[in-house]
DNA sequence: AAGGTTGACAACCGCCCCGGT
DNA sequence: CACCGGGGCGGTTGTCAACCT
């Protein structure tokens, strides 16, 4: 049962990324650009998953990285995003240019999360800790944007119930003057979850 | 100075979705 | 329509450095 595993374990190599291998991954990929990620490590000569391979990229290699301290103003759009989003960090991503999902990810649990505590605010609800709707919902994060079913259709709706304002950060000094692009690469959500989205993007604009 | 604790972040894991067949 | 493989995502873990006692 089960899934067969993305590679033959037994012989890739696990762990921190060595320069030797950076170097090879780099040169492969300007060589023969991104994809194929599958077959990428044998091609390239490494002992590596080709998940591996992918995630050092995408999260390390990318040329177009910005790497460094996020910005007050990069601060500030992540937390306006989670509050409407949850954890979908490949979409607050999207908004922060040179900013992968893993490094806001990161940088949310150790950095964002701490100071909203610090402030009484609970990271996943966005609203006071002692507040009700807090309470109610507790650590479970704010929905995310879920499939159109029947019991969603309403959200389209123009009437802004308690409901979207806790799930778009209501009750929340929150400049919401924001635009929301979906980015390229975030199949999972331009397909399942665009509905919402949509909504979002509207509730936004 | 040494040992323990905490913080930061790179990397891995398991699951899900989509497209091709 | 069902199955399979690839790509992508979010959650979690591992490791190292900085800080504290």
């Amino acid at each position: 049962m089960g899934r067969s595993p993305c590679c033959e374990k037994a012989h890739t190599n696990k762990g921190a990324w060595s320069k030797e291998e950076d170097e090879r991954l780099i040169s492969y990929i300007r060589a023969h650009g991104e994809g194929g990620w599958r077959s990428l490590p044998k091609a390239a000569g490494l002992l590596r998953c080709g998940k591996s391979c992918r995630l050092r990229w995408i999260n390390y290699l990318r040329p177009d990285l910005k790497r460094g301290n996020f910005t007050k103003e990069e601060d500030d759009v992540i937390i306006k995003l989670h509050s409407l989003l949850g954890n979908k960090w490949s979409l607050i991503a999207g908004r922060l240019a040179g900013r992968t999902d893993n490094e806001i990810k990161n940088y949310w649990n150790t950095h964002i999360k701490r100071k909203l505590l610090s402030r009484g605010m609970d990271p996943q609800t966005h609203r006071p800790i002692n507040h009700p709707a807090a309470a109610k919902i507790d650590s479970t994060p704010p929905p995310p944007p879920k499939e159109n079913n029947s019991s969603s259709a309403d959200n389209t709706s123009t009437t802004t119930t308690t409901e979207e304002e806790e799930n778009c950060g209501g009750g929340l000094d929150l400049d919401l003057d924001l635009c929301i692009g979906i980015p390229s690469h975030a199949n999972k959500y331009r397909k399942k979850e665009s509905f919402n989205l949509k909504s979002c993007y509207d509730f936004l604009r």
